[in-house]
DNA sequence: TCTGGGGTCCTAGGACCC
DNA sequence: TCTGGGGTCCTAGGACCC
């Protein structure tokens, strides 16, 4: 049974909001960025004319495109925006899963079965996206999910591209493998591909099955269906979340450090902002995690597992400060410190009361409802005025934004 | 101012239990 | 006493996605 999917990729999206909300920007060269050593995540159209592209730093950007306008991002208005994109296609369908923050699989094998023609479908999408957020999108439209997938990088940007069934097999045949980019086939994996001699989408589909396996595991089976076309995973309605698995931060440092104090203040940054996200999903874990980022990028990672689940950020931090001492002394400068924690579950504990919680997490929710009120760091526990003393707020690029509201 | 930040999944080896 | 195997959990690293 034939089945009609989208994949609807919104274009340029971090940028175009950015330009939607301040009509300064519109028309100009923008990139959506970070703060500190930091690389573009997403430049607008006119950014793009001049050759910026997304992971370039900002001074290699600025070399193309010297009046480049750089922007911090702003996560909650786009997660806000995407909101009332997946609004607009839950007219259409249930069947709406989330791929990320811009993209979303649809299938509306049901109207096209009433007797819309998938194109007419996409045009009205793309039109009241349009009237009422004043984006661009591409939609992909193809039997399975990674044919719409493929379809929507084909046209960029405001496309529209269908790929028949009929027509699956020619195309994907005679695709490169580094055009299945996307669909889970990264730079390592068809750079292997083409060692072995595999250099299209209809050499994969015929080699074999063991040769396939014996060099990429599980993922052989994929290649070979993948390079055909074929795909039978269904869309997931948007109502079945996937639940979290895990929640961390990392930070790149302003510059390379061998001082411990610097490194203890970013360690207890980044699990204030991992506990305080932790328990705003209303989770708990048990798994703690620290990564490492050397001053010559060699990198390393370390976890734990605790016998019992935490959520409050000085048990992180406790933790992930454990599994640091087990690097000291130092051996060269860190750059990159990294928090997560994992093995999580559903804290109906949270659910309860302030009466059942101890002190300890009394405070944390505290702090995390008074921040949310009046806006993060509003009221710092002890690290976050530990992290204050040795100046690491300011080396973050938070003083000014936050601590002088 | 060379190289961000948020995730997921897979693998291989070791510990431990039956 | 020696040897083997299955299952599960954990760790560290790598690949992939946007």
């Amino acid at each position: 049974m034939d089945r009609t999917i989208f994949l609807i990729d919104m274009n340029s999206y971090f940028a175009s909001i950015e330009q939607v909300s301040n009509p300064a920007l519109r028309g100009k060269p923008i990139v959506v960025c970070g703060e500190g050593r930091t690389v573009v995540t997403t430049a607008s159209y006119e950014a793009r004319a001049y050759g910026v592209k997304t992971a370039m730093t900002l001074p290699e950007a600025r070399k193309h495109c010297p009046h480049l306008i750089p922007v911090i991002a702003n996560v909650d208005k786009y997660v806000d925006t995407s909101l009332k994109i997946h609004k607009i296609f839950l007219d259409f369908t249930e069947q709406v899963e989330v791929f990320s923050i811009d993209e979303c699989f649809l299938d509306l094998t049901h109207l096209v079965k009433r007797g819309f023609t998938p194109r007419d479908i996409a045009v009205e999408i793309k039109k009241r996206i349009w009237d009422e957020l004043h984006l661009k999108c591409s939609v992909g439209i193809g039997p399975n999910k990674v044919v719409a997938k493929l379809a929507a990088k084909m046209q960029k940007p405001d496309g529209l591209t269908e790929i028949r069934q009929e027509a699956v097999r020619g195309i994907f045949a005679g695709m490169k493998v580094e055009e299945f980019q996307g669909i889970g086939v990264g730079g390592r994996i068809s750079e292997r591909l083409r060692m072995l001699g595999l250099e299209t989408g209809k050499q994969v589909s015929e080699a074999s099955t063991d040769l396939l396996t014996y060099h990429f595991g599980v993922i052989g089976h994929y290649l070979k269906r993948a390079a055909r076309g074929e795909d039978s995973s269904r869309v997931k309605k948007y109502s079945e979340e996937e639940p979290i698995k895990s929640v961390g931060h990392s930070h790149t440092l302003t510059s390379d450090t061998w001082d411990m104090n610097v490194v203890r203040g970013y360690l207890m940054m980044l699990c204030e902002k991992t506990g305080e996200r932790l328990r705003k999903a209303r989770l708990a874990g048990r798994t703690v995690s620290l990564y490492v980022r050397w001053a010559d990028f060699d990198s390393f990672s370390k976890q734990y597992t605790l016998g019992h689940f935490i959520k409050t950020s000085y048990d992180i931090y406790r933790t992930a400060y454990k599994l640091f001492e087990g690097v000291m002394p130092l051996r060269k400068a860190v750059r990159l410190l990294g928090v997560s924690i994992g093995n999580v579950i559903a804290d109906q504990k949270q659910q309860y009361l302030f009466e059942d919680m101890n002190k300890r997490e009394l405070l944390a929710n505290t702090v995390d409802e008074l921040n949310k009120k009046y806006g993060s760091f509003t009221v710092k526990t002890t690290s976050v005025l530990v992290a204050e003393k040795f100046g690491i707020l300011e080396r973050c690029g938070l003083i000014g934004r936050y601590i002088l509201k």
